[in-house]
DNA sequence: CCGTGTCAGTCTACGCTGTAGAGCAGTCTA
DNA sequence: TAGACTGCTCTACAGCGTAGACTGACACGG
């Protein structure tokens, strides 16, 4: 079998999507997914080279589900659409949503993400030369804190600390006590930091 | 064996560190680990409970190998220090590093990281209510642009765009296409968006 | 009507993984 | 000298991704 089947691929990736968000991303075995459609194993194979070209397209799944541009917002509007949907995505996903971390995919479906990007700089008056990294800052931002978000890096972390008595050794968060309960509000502190990026961009 | 030995940690995850090094992450197995300490699989088992344990002391690793903050520096220099030297770990362990995204540590080695970077942010003038919110900001670009870098994601991209026909499905890059080669300094473009973020600092 | 080809899916098996459980030689202490 | 403890090994198991051979259903040309 040189060439793959695709009539079933939608079929296999929402059941391995399904499977990763239902009990992990360790549960998302060939295995499951084919029992999960009814099949044996290997018959997944005829759809996929393999596991990973599996997760490949899990990934690709995961981009075209962003939002297409609409075209009667301003840049800012749009700028801030696609970061509370990438956002929105981490948390229905957060088994799978890491993987866009570390599987860049230049399918056509993420080069039509980043090129909305790319417009809504070029519209907010971003010089030409200088779009390109503005864009990687931001997706890399918006990416990171959806990843942290999905993995527990923030949930987890402050809480221990004012317990532990060993704080005296970190003067600065004995300082800090009274902000240190693991935020609460991440809605409010995600469009803060969008705020200030957005400062970044205007004024450059 | 309830309790863990701790003579043979440090030497255990040397071994480790070599061996994502020099084959990948996948290559990281427990026989893997004891064959190049000259030991059985199962003798690991005394110093770290599974092979999770032992991926989590592999991220306290590297946050150790993080320089502690000198006395003598301005609170740009050490947030700047911060941030190179986090690239650098990157660089040096692209299988591993990535790992910091997945395991949230709240490790004292960790808390001593975040700690610096709180004073800095402190020395800086931004007003402790907002620092916990700037640290995570900070951290969350740093960690995400290295990691981006270690898994690729920023190389691979830009190459394939120029060469494809489809390019008029996406007027920006067209508009673009003078900058779309894959960004050849890295190094500039981290600097730069260091340079934009302490911006944001700043006049806080 | 009969071969024959194509194709989707199955079956079996292999090497590799993490790790439980029992056992074993050497050293320290009473 | 007996016994406990310690650091390690040995064996075994279930589960993984996947190669290779196979099967049964359908379509079609003679």
């Amino acid at each position: 079998m040189r060439k793959l089947k695709t009539e079933r691929q939608p079929e296999i990736l929402d059941a391995a999507l399904a499977i990763a968000d239902e009990h992990g991303l360790d549960a998302l075995t060939m295995r499951a997914v084919a029992e999960r459609i009814g099949v044996t194993p290997m018959a997944i194979y005829g759809y996929f080279r393999n596991k990973n070209e599996l997760l490949d397209g899990l990934v690709g799944r995961l981009l075209t589900s962003l939002p297409q541009a609409l075209p009667g917002e301003s840049w800012d509007q749009r700028l801030g659409a696609f970061a509370w949907a990438t956002r929105r995505l981490a948390r229905d996903h957060p088994g799978v949503f890491p993987l866009l971390f570390a599987r860049p995919s230049v399918t056509p479906d993420a080069v039509a993400v980043v090129d909305l990007i790319y417009q809504a700089l070029i519209d907010a008056g971003v010089p030409d030369a200088d779009v390109p990294r503005i864009e990687r800052l931001i997706t890399t931002f918006v990416l990171g804190f959806a990843t942290s978000e999905a993995n527990g890096r923030f949930s987890a972390s402050g809480d221990g600390i004012r317990s532990r008595r060993a704080r005296g050794d970190f003067p600065a968060h004995q300082r800090l006590l009274a902000h240190l309960d693991s935020p609460a509000d991440l809605d409010a502190e995600f469009a803060a930091d969008l705020a200030d990026l957005v400062r970044i961009i205007r004024p450059v």
